[in-house]
DNA sequence: GTCAATTCACATGAAAGAGACCACGGTCTAGTG
DNA sequence: CTAGACCGTGGTCTCTTTCATGTGAATTGACGA
């Protein structure tokens, strides 16, 4: 045993390397130089420059479906002016905040807690009054004359999670303040978000708005290239693969970030099978795999009631043809809790708890009306059956249940 | 046959409670000089 | 005398429950041709 894992480790070392910098592929890696999005970066330097003479620079909102380059053209510009701005000794600070980022920001305390922690100051997770936080964050942009940039990424989540009053009192704070200006750019993935928005936080914070087209085929393969140029030895990438990982991911709406995994995951995949190029097969199996592991993922970490609400919905769209309604979830869900000793959740709760595994892409709903008999969401599982046995198998481990045949 | 009323089985909303967590300030205790 | 342990208070956060209201079309039943 001990030879063998030593003879893999040895295998390992003199294999033929594939990936030269893996750190190209991260999500976070910043490229040189920014391709096709020239037009887009360009106006927000526009927007943002005046900061350089010492004017306070219109509130940007910026939208674009995920993987078209928006948090990148913007961190790239920003900390571009940022240089410049420290060359010639201007007081500028850009804080960048990323509001998917669940446990730091999804609480409009979190949000300004964080903020003033930006600046420096030291404040507790919970236990104090909101506005006070306020009171805080004012004191510390305040204290000093200086430009703020604000960049809120995924600002949708945010609105979605906790209200547009945050938003609100970020666009009405430079009324309070003395010596400081601060600047809003808001990053959006939905492209209707400013629609469900207070009029007043829709005009003030879309001063300036920027959309971000998709990338096409061909722009997703030129950045590839560039990034695999960068990640990979030369010769390690079978030919025509980048352009068929284009394709893939040019075909679910232009996503560069989803292209560059899918590559790095694929070849993670060749590495590991000792292969010394990546090819289809790999790729292939790459989109599986991402696919799965996100199911995994997030089967693996919802609370075991949730689970088990999910369990009752696989279980179901097992035995039964046709499709599942709510309330023969519910039943069953209440059956297995039972037997299990928890305390069922009510209806209601379960309702809400099959809607967010709608949103997660769990399965797919609908609701519909069957006139007389009532009204009711439509079931569906939207995983594919592979995933869907090993995702009962999870739930049978986590939650401790015997195989049920059916 | 037509049309409005009814009815079902939940969906969807709003509010509020339970049980965590945490900071803060006051009080108590034990250790130190 | 003081540092640290130990409360009680007041605040937030998350998950739930409770209570209320909404809803879309199959079904029903009254009505007129």
């Amino acid at each position: 045993m001990k030879h063998g894992l030593r003879n893999y480790l040895e295998n390992f070392m003199d294999k033929e390397p594939i990936f030269k910098d893996k750190m190209a592929l991260q999500s976070n890696y910043t490229p040189e130089f920014i391709s096709h999005r020239d037009e887009q970066i360009e106006q927000v330097a526009s927007v943002l420059a005046p900061v350089l003479r010492l004017e306070k620079p219109s509130n940007l909102f910026i939208y674009g479906k995920t993987g078209t380059g928006k948090t990148l053209s913007v961190r790239y510009t920003t900390d571009e002016i940022c240089q410049m701005a420290k060359e010639k000794n201007l007081p500028l600070k850009v804080v960048y905040l990323n509001c998917k980022l669940k446990k730091v920001v999804d609480t409009e305390y979190r949000i300004i807690a964080q903020l003033a922690r930006e600046f420096g100051k030291d404040i507790p997770p919970t236990g104090l009054p909101t506005d006070e936080i306020y009171k805080i964050f004012y004191s510390a942009i305040d204290k000093e004359r200086q430009f703020i940039v604000l960049i809120l990424d995924e600002i949708d989540q945010l609105v979605k999670k906790i209200g547009d009053e945050v938003l609100y009192n970020l666009t009405r704070i430079n009324a309070d303040l003395h010596q400081s200006q601060i600047t809003i750019i808001g990053i959006s993935n939905n492209l209707l978000f400013t629609d469900h928005l207070d009029p007043r936080v829709k005009s003030s914070l879309s001063e300036e708005e920027i959309l971000f087209p998709p990338y096409n085929a061909f722009q997703i393969q030129n950045i590839l290239k560039q990034r695999v140029e960068v990640a990979f030895l030369p010769d390690t990438i079978e030919e025509g693969l980048i352009e068929k990982c284009a394709a893939y991911a040019a075909r679910d709406h232009g996503d560069a970030r989803r292209a560059i995994e899918l590559i790095r995951v694929a070849a993670e995949l060749a590495e590991r099978e000792g292969s010394a190029k990546v090819n289809i097969k790999h790729l292939d199996m790459a989109e599986d795999k991402i696919e799965k592991d996100r199911i995994i993922d997030l089967v693996s970490t919802q609370p075991k009631q949730h689970q088990l609400v999910l369990y009752s919905i696989i279980h179901l769209a097992n035995t039964k043809k046709e499709s599942i309604i709510t309330g023969e979830v519910y039943e069953i869900y209440k059956g297995l809790a039972g037997k299990m000793g928890f305390r069922p959740l009510t209806q209601r709760r379960v309702s809400d708890v099959v809607g967010e595994f709608d949103m997660l892409g769990l399965i797919s709903v609908r609701v519909i009306s069957k006139g007389r008999y009532g009204r009711t969401r439509e079931i569906n599982m939207s995983i594919v059956d592979q995933t869907k046995d090993k995702v009962l198998v999870i739930l049978e481990e986590d939650l401790g249940l015997e195989r049920t045949e059916g």
